[in-house]
DNA sequence: TATATTAGTTAGCATAGCTAACTATATTCG
DNA sequence: CGAATATAGTTAGCTATGCTAACTAATATA
């Protein structure tokens, strides 16, 4: 027997259906466009530790590790791969030093945004043989789950 | 200048906007619904490859690993894991000596129904913040997606 | 000033990906 | 039939990525 609290609301079969065939896209899609990034040359972590400083800017190692959810030991090794690759740059914090400021290169942007254009163009070939309506509630769903991203709690 | 050869079709602006944002949707949403299973126990390569032998029934490494989109060797590993754990059970081919049948203990069927449960409940809790009718168009999206995905070239 | 907290690193372990080279079994062809 | 070839899987060894525990250095606090 399973226990409902009054405040929890059980969620509804469709919505349980929704979430499997949601969870099942999302993991066969994205690990179709992963293989993309092979051309890339780096790891999968290093191109999203990359992503993150291109796109959001500057961070400390802490925030960095913090934003890809991983512990701050992983979060060095990947700054240290990424530094000897020289796709980022690495300043002390003057005020603290203790904290590093981490900075793409202009390498480091180039190699993302050409990577990002493969993955990206890869998916849109793929995508060009769905009809017009089947795309429109793609960009639909694609909007939907970011709000819902957006304010995770 | 941008050579554009006859016989491939450029991608549309709006297939390449909707591929970004369906692109960053799916990350996002993975990377918040895969902290989910670091309760199973065992790490993703084997939950998924146990998750393929659960769903789709036995199968031989090589055909695992073609489903999984590794290599043998890599494969190989992960079956070891999964056997030591008790969680598949491995049979010779009578017919041919080179080949073993893969399929899942009563175990590993019962921890992979647990941690998909965890998983899709999960998602399901984030998913009751919408409005039903949302909830219907990720549905659709997620039905367009696997149906791409079965008959991707 | 002494203590506690914070930022990051180092060491050591496990999983997961790869290639190259191997074993064992099946198949094919002379 | 028997030798050469092909196929299924393993082993060895490399890299990358995740973790915890224990450390150093710097800052903040009592």
């Amino acid at each position: 027997m399973t226990k409902v609290k009054a405040e929890n609301i059980a969620p509804r079969a469709e919505t349980i259906a929704a979430a499997d065939r949601l969870h099942s896209a999302a993991i066969h899609l994205l690990r179709r466009v992963r293989k993309q990034d092979e051309a890339s040359g780096i790891g999968p972590a290093q191109l999203s530790a990359l992503s993150v400083l291109v796109f959001a800017g500057p961070k400390t190692l802490g925030e960095l590790a913090a934003a890809e959810q991983v512990k701050p030991p992983t979060m060095s090794r990947i700054v240290t791969g990424l530094e000897r690759s020289r796709l980022i740059e690495i300043t002390r914090d003057p005020g603290d030093k203790r904290r590093m400021h981490i900075r793409p290169t202009a390498k480091g942007t180039r190699l993302l945004q050409q990577g990002r254009q493969r993955r990206i163009e890869y998916l849109a070939a793929h995508l060009g043989s769905l009809t017009a309506s089947e795309l429109v509630q793609l960009g639909a769903a694609a909007d939907i789950l970011e709000k819902l991203l957006s304010n995770w709690h």
